[in-house]
DNA sequence: AATGCTCTCAACCGCACTCAT
DNA sequence: AATGAGTGCGGTTGAGAGCAT
């Protein structure tokens, strides 16, 4: 019903919020968050609350700016997997899937149209005849009738069936499909191959949790690194089953 | 100082996948 | 094998901060 919906809490955290949600974590581990969300009296969804730890609240979280190697890191990365955020950022301990995937369209697109105007500011006329590099150049360029829309694939949500949205779309910024192209395009120039072992180690660059104020509450919290996988592993299934029946059971 | 624009990032949504039943 | 719940992932949005004019 309706008043179910109402009851479910939208938007951003509150610092209560927070500690209630990294409490029930420590408590019953990160995972069944659907639990999570009910036992602890928060009125949001497993959902949002997996997303909160995940992306905020993870102990093992980095913040603050992209390291150059690990910038780089990303670009490889990216050249070799495409989209797959969650498993670059397995890649770059303290970084979120999220936040990569942020990085990646400010900075990137950033650059790439940096890059354009820097070798060609004229030559965008000639480019964005051609089928595979779409122009931005939100100053001089025509568009002409783009053909190649109709081979979008993440990005066509199917709302982009005109050609004026397409233009319209095209003036605003790159498709994540046009960021990559002209990536490529950037990489093969000017990138460097990163060390090999800065991948395959898990992260050679030090990695500096810098806990979230929150942990101030919470100091004591039962994790530890899993050797293989380099995360954080919470508690122990069996502490968990534990925990969880004593809960349920009073 | 005021206004508009751009950038950043937290959060949401929908879909896909996994796993237990 | 079918199904449903829970979870993960990738794309998108919107608010607020910072910057330029």
């Amino acid at each position: 019903m309706v008043q179910d919906q109402e009851m479910i809490r939208k938007g951003p955290w509150t610092e209560h919020e927070d500690v209630q949600l990294v409490f029930y974590v420590n408590l019953f581990g990160d995972r069944r968050w659907d639990f999570i969300s009910k036992v602890s009296g928060l009125k949001r969804t497993g959902k949002s609350c997996r997303l909160r730890w995940v992306n905020y609240l993870h102990p093992g979280l980095k913040r603050g700016k992209m390291t150059p190697q690990e910038e780089r890191l990303v670009l490889e990365l990216h050249a070799k997997w495409g989209n797959r955020w969650s498993r670059i950022a397995r890649k770059l301990p303290g970084r979120t899937d999220n936040e990569i995937k942020n990085y990646w369209r400010t900075h990137m697109r950033k650059k790439a149209q940096e890059r354009k105007r820097a070798i060609s500011p004229s030559s965008s006329l000639s480019n964005c005849s051609s089928s595979s590099s779409s122009s931005n150049n939100p100053t001089t360029v025509h568009l002409e009738p783009v053909t190649e829309t109709k081979e979008r694939t993440f990005y066509d949500t199917g709302g982009l069936d005109k050609q004026s949205e397409a233009e319209e779309e095209m003036e605003k910024g790159y498709s994540m499909d046009e960021i990559w192209k002209d990536i490529t395009l950037f990489e093969d120039e000017t990138m460097k191959p990163v060390k090999d072992g800065l991948i395959e180690d898990g992260g050679s660059f030090t990695c500096q949790p810098l806990a979230s104020p929150i942990w101030d509450y919470c100091p004591d919290a039962l994790w530890m690194m899993d050797d293989e996988s380099k995360k954080f592993l919470p508690i122990t299934d069996s502490f968990y089953n534990e925990q969880e029946s004593a809960f349920l059971t009073g």
